[in-house]
DNA sequence: TCTCCTTATACTCTAGCTGAGTATATCCAG
DNA sequence: CTGGATATACTCAGCTAGAGTATAAGGAGA
């Protein structure tokens, strides 16, 4: 079988959470994600991804994930006999790990979408967002349901809850509706994020999503942690990553119901008041461990 | 910056269940999946996959979603200047749009993964399975503990549950085991399902595995099923996915908590017993809708 | 025609989890 | 020693999931 020829490029989605905020490791001043060609000298993708990410930030990725695969023709600067197929990962990193973490190259997520960070309440930008959408989606009949829906359902107007994983299709639906600079229709009036370059932001939107949908059902916060924390440090990290303020009695129920983490003995007075016990993450708990949460009725037969 | 040179490869995990029983889509009489490559016609890796599987089957894939991206050196069989990238895709096809789904060329699931299979209670094979598994984890100690723990989990041994969802770690278990054809040790003494062409058996877990994860949360059984259909046959459906056996009632429940399907208001009686009301899937009621599950405990601030 | 078998559909009950709120403990600063 | 801050523990109501039971309505065959 005949099989066509293409450039092939890996690109990074870095993370850090530091003090509460989290980070995108950026290149070009914060303009686009750090990327670099997969060569033959690589063993597979994920370890040609691992080594020089570890040769440009001399630290280890404690976890990757792919996140998706892109090839469409628009973004191809080459000639016409060659196109570029675009490799995308997450990477989480630890926050000792992250030590330009307060350096350029590190970007809050927030900065290319303000509208996500809904942990002070409601972002003031989404009312001048979501007039546009609506306006937007204010077309003839046929389509103008289907565009109504998809706003007020990942926006959350109306009746729809605010849902933090639909990052991704909120970006989409921005880009449609010409509101982000990356669109290329007419500047939009509202200055709706920080672009980046090509289609770097909906990757990093795509990474956002998949982490906020993780931290649900699979123990990989404890990447983005230091060694030993404390538990509201472990709730301000997932708050970060989620965008969204959690109840705190609650949040440390579900810990421990878990059994994830484990008391290190020792405690930390830094917190401001009362001081804090020091947990730990239980390695032994191992990374296999899937929170299950089965929406399926099982029988027992 | 400088980019790598590689082959393009796009691989179809097309999946019909016909008669309660999953089906996936093969070519060279069911050792190898349909694969094809990525050419410059094609506007985007996903229209290129649609078009040459339309071409190839005669019918529309309805729902079409990335698995994963492959590049191992270990599967390239080019030349030291050259490697093959393989993009892989799951799409599901409708029950009467599959004609050939009686013919060679769709096969079950459960031939390649018979272990799968639970709708039957424990399939037999499992205790050679994981008595052999036991084995190959009784090694020195530092590795001990975590192949014991990752087998023990995995296969629902001991007190842990069968999850359902695992079929990718399961395989990938007995891949390093030596237990299936593919990994190319000394032949297995169990015969350990049907093997197939280079990791085509690895990319058909994947799939299964995603399948099985995502019908949980997504409404994409329907994808599936033809335009009407009775309760029971849904049902069949998501159990000979899931290859577990439901709580019809509680499963029934479920279903119209969700308000993703309508009567039509005729019914079937060729059933057997009572006439079946028949039902439709709601597309008014849109892809988008996540079904939440949320595990993150928000608060109201 | 009646009985039994089969499938369809409806209802009940209980344990556990989730969201929410409240109470108490322990440090630091002044 | 008092107030402010954070840490930690406990309570309570509503919902949901798992499980079981009961009734309805067709067909096949005695």
């Amino acid at each position: 079988m005949t099989v066509g020829l293409a450039h092939a490029e890996l690109i990074a989605v870095l993370t850090a959470v530091t003090q509460g905020e989290p980070k995108v490791m950026t290149v070009r001043r914060g303009e686009a994600l750090p990327s670099g060609p997969f060569e033959l000298v690589h063993r597979s993708l994920q370890s040609g991804l691992r080594e020089w990410v570890q040769d440009q930030t001399g630290h280890p990725v404690g976890y990757l994930e792919q996140l998706y695969t892109f090839a469409d023709r628009d973004r191809t600067h080459d000639s016409a006999k060659r196109r570029t197929i675009s490799i995308s990962y997450l990477g989480l990193v630890r926050e000792q790990a992250a030590p330009g973490a307060g350096k350029p190259g590190w970007h809050g997520w927030y900065e290319y979408f303000p509208w996500e960070d809904h942990r002070s309440g409601r972002p003031a930008i989404l009312s001048g967002i979501s007039d546009q959408l609506q306006a937007w989606a204010d077309v003839e009949l046929p389509r103008r349901e289907h565009r109504k829906r998809r706003v007020e359902f990942a926006f959350g107007l109306h009746d729809a809850a605010w849902n933090e994983d639909l990052t991704l299709q909120r970006y989409e639906l921005m880009y449609e509706a010409g509101l982000v600079a990356e669109a290329g229709h007419a500047p939009p009036d509202i200055s709706a994020g920080r672009p980046m370059f090509a289609d770097h932001r909906r990757i990093l939107a795509t990474a956002i999503a998949r982490l906020r949908a993780k931290i649900k059902y699979r123990p990989v916060v404890f990447e983005l942690m230091p060694e030993n924390f404390t538990l509201l440090q472990l709730q301000r990290t997932v708050e970060a990553l989620a965008g969204l303020t959690l109840h705190k009695p609650n949040f440390r129920r579900l810990i421990d119901q878990q059994q994830l983490i484990e008391e290190t003995g020792e405690v930390t007075s830094e917190t401001g008041g009362r001081p804090a016990k020091l947990f730990r993450y239980r390695h032994a708990v191992l990374e296999e461990r899937a929170l299950s949460g089965s929406k399926l009725p099982l029988s027992r037969n």
